[in-house]
DNA sequence: CGGCTTTGACCAGCGC
DNA sequence: GCGCTGGTCAAAGCCG
């Protein structure tokens, strides 16, 4: 599967009661880049390098735990098409597969989809192994823009659902609202019992 | 009528 | 090489 790294510090975690827990494997330990991501959705280069070291600075109190999924092979945070014509050059023939950095969450919610301000348009379903619940793919509308997302409910805790954005929007959010704290409205309080 | 969702098919990458 | 799996496409249907 895909590697997760964490890059979502949410500093003051006292202001917004909700509780999403990393994302699994999080194999190269936490990334921790203070970086509003979220939203931001800012790539890091550090993908392509394996650099990741620990700085465990972020994250480990955070109420959110954003995720950086080095899709495997190289995060060349390039982003590249983004309103590139109608093929995405992702996958060229003959050449390596260059994969856009993806940044994953879990959140404790009870709807799947967050309203995050972008408009995104569903563009497939998958059951993936291991878990009940489908996958959805989504892609957002904007012209232009080549963002993606999938959506994931997890088996284990039905109530956890795991977001992973791909790419940057190459938009100023479509609705204006206080779209995070719209987010975290969103999300149900996560309460360990 | 336009935009969106649904859903099966197709394709590519990867492990065995 | 083959099968499995993830990701995408595209036609059909739904809904406002």
């Amino acid at each position: 599967m895909e590697n997760y790294t964490m890059l979502f510090p949410c500093p003051n975690s006292s202001s917004y009661p909700i509780s999403t827990t990393g994302v699994g494997t999080s194999q190269h330990g936490f990334g921790g880049q203070s970086s509003n991501a979220f939203l931001g959705l800012r790539p890091s280069n550090e993908s392509s390098g394996s650099d990741h070291e620990k700085r465990g600075e972020g994250g480990r109190d955070g109420t959110m735990l954003m995720s950086q999924i080095s899709g495997g092979i190289n995060g060349s945070d390039e982003l590249g098409g983004l309103g590139n014509d109608s093929s995405n050059n992702n996958k060229k023939k003959g050449e390596k597969k260059v994969r856009k950095p993806r940044y994953a969450f879990q959140t404790r919610s009870q709807v799947d989809i967050l309203d995050d301000g972008y408009r995104w348009r569903k563009y497939g379903q998958k059951a993936v192994k291991n878990n009940k619940f489908p996958r959805s793919y989504y892609r957002c509308t904007h012209q232009g823009c080549n963002v993606k997302k999938q959506v994931q409910r997890l088996t284990k805790d039905e109530g956890v659902v795991v977001t992973t954005y791909e790419g940057v929007h190459t938009h100023p959010i479509e609705k204006t609202t206080d779209n995070f704290e719209h987010i975290l409205s969103q999300m149900q309080i996560y309460t360990p019992f």
